[in-house]
DNA sequence: CCAGGCTAGTTGATACGTCAACCTTGTCGT
DNA sequence: ACGACAAGGTTGACGTATCAACTAGCCTGG
């Protein structure tokens, strides 16, 4: 197996600087304007996505593509902050249910304006069109290939 | 402020989860093949293009870009570890200096060899020399307008 | 129907990251 | 020369991520 080239090399490291100091704007971003982490937003969006604003904890897990410790204790930590509450879950015992509080809610929308406007300033006003396609493009690449050696 | 096109909310999306697979499995291949994290492999790395496989922890941390804590608790665990080792500095005795142990030597060539390996296996081999350049030069654009807005 | 195994979720331990407070040492203006 | 301030690092507290072990409810073959 030969070496990356310098071509590559210099490739991997402007993505890698790339993906740590966009995801260090956006999350200051988010921090700043509404005191979320990332974690927090991506669960407040995901469940506010559903109607009555609630999930089973199960579903939201696949959505997200989390670890079910992860989410547990992420769900924990929400609902001690007033975010969400859990119920269990009416078919299956086992289960439960996740559910936005109104201030959830309210953050969760707020938030999401919020975010959206910074990856519209950080990434979509810098790139052309032909770009975003490109990204776009190499994402579902890569997805494919790991998904395909991973299974 | 517009919302984001489809288009664009689809691209983000692919990124975002494209992001979160990649190091997901990057970082699964260190731990396996090696039992480091990437906080540990980026550390030794960087110590062992030094001359001597030692450096100032201040030099790291520029070239790094990680806040000084964060340096100074991964430096403790890798030191507990035996990976590194840390002497007060010379030139200036608030600062120290940070070596690699022979263990570190080690582990930091053959963890840089598993870790090429599956870069070339996830994303070299996968994209074309024109997707590459792309995303170097998408990369480049985009640090450049988070350096600019962040000024 | 019931024993084994499977699944949903929780918990605890440990590692990682960030923030703010702190300590020590250098530096610079006066 | 000295006092204030800045810079290099450490520490503690807290939130976050992962792994392994566990609990409890479901399901299926015999």
């Amino acid at each position: 197996m030969a070496d990356l080239t310098d071509h590559q090399a210099a490739a991997w490291t402007s993505y890698q600087r790339m993906r740590v100091r966009l995801s260090g704007v956006l999350g200051r971003e988010l921090a700043r304007t509404t005191g979320l982490s990332e974690a927090d937003f991506d669960v407040l969006v995901a469940v506010h996505e559903r109607p009555d604003d609630s999930v089973r904890a199960l579903a939201l897990r696949c959505g997200l593509e989390w670890e079910k410790s992860r989410l547990s204790h992420q769900l924990r930590r929400m609902e001690q902050r007033g975010l969400i509450t859990r119920e269990t879950c009416e078919e299956d015992s086992r289960g439960s249910v996740v559910r936005l509080t109104p201030r959830g809610r309210e953050l969760a929308c707020e938030a999401r304006k919020h975010y959206d406007e910074a990856v519209q300033r950080y990434v979509m006003d810098s790139l052309t069109p032909e770009q975003l396609s490109a990204l776009a493009e190499i994402a579902d690449t890569l997805l494919d290939r790991i998904e395909i050696t991973h299974k």
